[in-house]
DNA sequence: GTCCTAAATTTTTTT
DNA sequence: AATTTAGGAC
């Protein structure tokens, strides 16, 4: 086989020596080199030896990360099966491939290594499963799974589940196995809190099942490659000869068990290059540990560093509030942004009585950009959590103003999908007993808890899986004879699908199992107003699998990737999503709503994890502010809803650390702060401070010795916000109202404030009396 | 075994 | 406040 001199020749072993294959000299002029900066270029081009590029915000990390896999490519160093380029996110893999490919072309076809860690795992565990004590079409279980079981082992094991909830364990299970820590390795003390130290016990039990259940959960697909590796040096040398270059992008955020999963791998060539930024880490809670990034030269000797500091993305205002932010942080490897972009608006900073005249402020700015010519799908609305997003969606409808929400609830997780993939799963694998318990009496059969727990026995005491008791029980009378009868023909189905599956393509079997198990008939029957949307939901579950290969394929993407492939038609809308979601993206104007106490920095974070919660909580504020481009606006509330009764809330401490001379605060005159000021911001800088000097927020502070951390239920308050909610009339059955959310319906019941309305489109509804408006 | 009512829980962020 | 879960009645 002689070496081909198409650099992106395709068809090569992937095991050659990088030797065989010497690199062509790229011209210096190279147009995709010339392209970069000289830090840029001076990462694309170190190409020996471990690398660790810093890459500020905005600082055109991506195009150097995909920039060097093309240079790679183009002077023949590696072929595109010798790359592993791995990422955080499924958005982020996507992105690489599609920019990589409008570099490099079809290439890209060949890099089957590019993908998340999470993604990269399994196929590697895929390809060795039966040494780690798994066949190679194990199941992937998702945390509701994980949560099932957990529970199942808890009551075999007669622990207390309400004292010891089996979703604790599962955090406690998640944090241990994002160290890398099988049972064995759990220290004791880490053990003690739960169960009375039983929970290494539950962690062993737990594995044991998995294992019966040819199932691996989210942290065993890094787990498992570590003890594959471990135990299998052979194979673990095979992947380092394998893998000549390695790309690691988000490197801040990568954890323990993943650290030590790339440190294994990169031994081999050590040609190893790490693409983050410390500031943006914001995935601490899941088990990400900045150190990783810190201590990077000691793990790789003989480290390059290369920092990235010039940004392209803001003003010199956004970039300025950002840093300044961001410089309230203690553990910082320390970058200094800058920039060439021409003098922009300041960061406008602006207060609202309540969540309700934040939501109105907002929209009010949209309509004035939109007159001004802005497009809806540059704006976006960054929020700390999802609940926030209500009060916008409810104020963009009465305003028509078109919006889009990303990460709300998942389609994979809808009930009536997870239901019909439950089915799948069976056919495809038939000891997962979690998505066989979960369907064996739907539809109903008559089959229930009395049921299950027989199955559970025989299965137990014949050591297989639920579907082999079925199979065994429809030949004996331990069940009653209905009962029997219904199971023997539910197994029939599954083997006649079973059948059907090597024959048929997915999509007809899917269509096949939806008929035939009487899914699509129990939906059809049901006379509950969201019925027709489920059934909606389950044909484009089935339009949905056209986009894959095989069943096998359709199964991983759903467990992995979790989200339904985007919808056709980049209509103009405005952005709605989390802080957290927006990481790596940018839009010229930014909303930053709900910067109060509590909220963002958040309570819980704080609680559970002191000053370094709040330093992540700031990071999360700075990447936030470097999302804008051009205008940012940040906003709080004096009053918010939580769990249903009002809160007084207090501005966010970052609001004090934003530097002033880049700032325009502004307040909103019917807000009820102008009341309380001397006057509107409008006539100078301190009528704004004024107001956090107002008489309710001066008794916040008196009230309970002004902790900051905590928000103060303040009684004095509660005739304002009395005020704030006009008394509405109680309406008349039978009286036609308007609804933000549900449109127009008919008032069915009055309870007090509560009013029963049967929606023209949405079917009946609970719904409080302020609102809904007389149609 | 199914259906209804009462109570508990939720609001962080996600592979 | 709204949704999910548990327990009890039928």
């Amino acid at each position: 086989m002689s070496i081909s001199d198409d650099p992106f020749d395709l068809g090569r072993e992937p095991d050659e020596s990088p030797s065989e294959r010497p690199g062509v000299p790229v011209r210096a002029d190279a147009p995709y080199l010339r392209a970069l900066n000289d830090k840029q270029r001076e990462a694309v081009e170190a190409m020996d030896g471990p690398v660790l590029v810093l890459a500020g915000a905005g600082t055109g990390k991506t195009r150097v990360l995909t920039t060097r896999l093309a240079h790679i490519l183009a002077t023949r160093r590696a072929w595109p099966g010798q790359i592993l380029a791995v990422t955080f996110t499924n958005k982020a893999a996507r992105e690489m491939r599609e920019r990589i490919g409008a570099l490099i072309g079809g290439v890209v076809e060949g890099m089957q290594w590019l993908g998340t860690f999470h993604s990269l795992g399994a196929k590697i565990l895929r390809r060795h499963a039966e040494l780690v004590g798994l066949k190679s079409n194990f199941t992937i279980l998702d945390t509701d799974d994980q949560i099932r079981l957990i529970k199942q082992v808890m009551q075999a094991e007669n622990i207390d589940e309400k004292r010891w909830p089996a979703r604790v364990f599962a955090a406690i299970l998640d944090r241990w196995k994002n160290r890398g820590w099988s049972p064995e390795k759990v220290p004791a003390s880490e053990a003690e809190g739960f169960a009375r130290g039983r929970g290494i016990e539950i962690y062993k039990l737990y594995q044991q099942r998995l294992k019966t259940l040819n199932a691996a959960d989210f942290g065993d697909l890094l787990l498992e490659n570590l003890r594959l590796f471990q135990d299998h040096p052979d194979v673990l040398a095979d992947y380092q000869r394998r893998f000549v270059y390695m790309l690691v992008d988000e490197y801040q955020d990568t954890n323990v068990a993943q650290y030590l999963w790339l440190r294994l791998l990169a031994q081999g060539h050590k040609n190893i290059c790490c693409v983050g930024d410390d500031d943006q880490s914001i995935y601490g809670w899941r088990g990400a540990e900045v150190d990783n990034i810190l201590r990077f030269e000691k793990d790789f000797p003989g480290a390059k560093v290369i920092r990235l500091e010039q940004n392209y993305r803001s003003t010199p205002e956004i970039l300025g509030v950002a840093s300044g932010l961001i410089s309230a942080n203690a553990g910082r490897l320390g970058k200094t942004l800058w920039t060439e972009a021409d003098k922009g608006e300041p960061v406008t900073v602006m207060g609202a009585w309540d969540s309700e005249t934040e939501a109105r402020l907002v929209g009010d700015e949209i309509e004035a950009l939109q007159s001004k010519g802005r497009k809806l799908a540059e704006i976006a609305i960054l929020v700390r959590a999802s609940f926030q997003m209500r009060e916008f969606e409810e104020r963009f409808l009465t305003l028509g103003i078109n919006y889009r929400v990303i990460g709300g609830p998942r389609f994979y997780e809808r009930m009536e999908v997870r239901d019909a993939l439950a089915y799948l799963r069976v056919i495809y694998q038939e000891d997962d007993d979690l998505a066989f318990e979960r369907i064996f009496n739907k539809p109903k059969r008559g089959l229930g808890d009395k049921a299950l727990l027989t199955l559970q026995t025989t299965a137990r005491s014949q050591g297989t899986s639920l579907m082999g008791a079925a199979r065994s029980l429809s030949a004996t009378d331990e069940l009653p004879a209905k009962a029997r009868t219904v199971l023997a023909q539910l197994v029939q189905s599954f083997d006649r699908w079973r059948t059907a599956a090597a024959s048929l393509n997915h999509v007809d079997l899917a269509e096949m199992v939806l008929d035939e198990s009487g899914l699509t008939d129990m939906w059809q029957n049901d006379r509950s107003p969201d019925a027709p949307s489920r059934l909606e939901n389950l044909k484009e579950l089935v339009r949905s699998m056209e986009d894959f290969e095989t069943l096998a394929g359709f199964l991983e993407h759903v467990s992995l990737v979790m989200e339904a492939t985007e919808e056709a038609g980049d209509n103009d809308k405005v952005t709605l999503m989390t802080l957290h979601a927006a990481k790596g993206l940018e839009f010229p104007i930014v909303f930053l709503p709900g910067w109060e106490e509590g909220l963002f920095p958040s309570q819980r974070t704080m609680d559970e994890n002191g000053i370094a919660g709040l330093e992540e909580e700031r990071r999360l504020a700075y990447v936030g502010l470097t999302r804008a481009k051009e205008k940012a606006f940040i906003l709080f509330v004096a009053n918010r809803r939580t769990h249903g009764s009002w809160q007084s809330a207090i501005p966010s401490r970052f609001i004090d650390e934003l530097p002033e001379s880049m700032i325009e605060r502004r307040m909103d005159e019917h807000s009820g702060f102008s009341t309380f000021g001397t006057g509107s911001r409008f006539d100078g800088q301190e009528s704004f401070t004024s107001a956090y000097e107002s008489p309710g927020w001066r008794r916040a502070r008196a009230a309970g010795g002004f902790d900051p951390r905590r928000p103060v239920t303040i009684d004095e308050n509660a005739e304002l916000v009395a005020t704030s909610d006009p008394r509405v009339a109680s309406y008349a059955i039978g009286e036609r109202v308007f609804h933000d959310k549900f449109g127009y319906g008919r008032v069915r019941r009055v309870d007090g404030n509560k009013l029963t309305v049967e929606f023209d489109t949405t079917g009946e509804k609970r719904v409080i009396d302020s609102f809904v408006k007389r149609a």
